[in-house]
DNA sequence: TCCCGGTGTTTGGCTCATCAAACGTTGGTT
DNA sequence: AACCAACGTTTGATGAGCCAAACACCGGGA
């Protein structure tokens, strides 16, 4: 019957996966390199686990190494970071911007997702999302009126499911 | 450095679990009951996974069987399934109603995020939908302000990232 | 030169969630 | 009473990801 939820498990790139790429690339953003023990202390987990996974991510042509063992990430694990980075971005400003929720939160909600969110849906979030926060007039009395909203809301019912 | 990332594994209920326990739900409410062969059905998996797996969310007290093997959520399992539910509806509509994503993308990304939507975020989301929605003058306004910038947008570019 | 610290790799083990297949139990038919 | 079909359970296996610990390499002091 139900045959969508099972996408989940085999969802590329698994949760693990978006996060070892997004790990080379903030390194060499940082520090010009990335080792297998860079990204081991960056992700809090061992050098034996790093290297396992790398190697898998290296056949699936995500990430390279050169002679000294320098990772880098292919044009495809670019690709993917770049999907992941713009979704973070959005789903963050969402959560922080619109929603008022804490930073905390909004982080961790969005790291939570930023890999399973579809492109369509990135890419109409990030419309919206410049839309409502833009100066438009329109834009700027609806920010407003929902606020008062909110407010009301929850003076009403103040802890409502 | 990123603390974050690690909740996601250990993050309750699992995919998983959530579906387990929404299959119950579902198979109640439209039957009346859930065996373990029902469960495997609706999930399509087998009877033997669903057996392993909910003897252990009767272990983490999340459902109980009666004395035919017939299931039942315990108090704790209905919490956790009220709470997907609504953050699927909000997921959805938000997906399919503001985004304007075509339904079968609205549905698989509302599927792969509901249970990992934090619960404040599931609230504020509800309550930023039921404004946008609403009948109220300045959110009408903005909806058509919305489609209209949306054209304009993807006239000028048909396929940017 | 010898050794040690930092790094990468390998191995054995663990949990979760799945499968296939064998096995057990039970209730209804004949 | 005998049997079969439906159902639940158990077992051995798989794949992802993780850990700890042992092993391997390599380069720079002393």
């Amino acid at each position: 019957m139900n045959e969508v939820w099972k996408k989940f498990e085999q969802h590329e790139p698994s949760h693990s996966t978006a996060h070892h790429l997004m790990a080379i690339h903030t390194l060499i953003e940082k520090n010009g390199y990335a080792r297998g023990v860079d990204v081991a202390k960056h992700l809090n987990i061992t050098r034996g686990s790093v290297s396992l996974t790398l190697a898998k991510l290296k056949e699936k042509n995500y990430v390279e190494e050169d002679a000294n063992k320098f990772y880098r990430l292919t044009a495809r694990g670019e690709q993917i970071v770049r999907s992941i980075i713009q979704k973070r971005l959005v789903l963050r400003a969402f959560f922080r911007d619109l929603l008022q929720l804490p930073e905390a939160v909004a982080e961790s909600d969005a790291c939570k997702m930023e890999h399973l969110l579809s492109d369509e849906a990135g890419r109409e979030m990030q419309l919206f999302l410049e839309f409502c926060l833009s100066e438009d007039p329109t834009a700027g009395a609806f920010r407003q009126a929902y606020q008062r909203f909110r407010e009301r809301r929850l003076q009403e019912a103040p802890s409502a499911s």
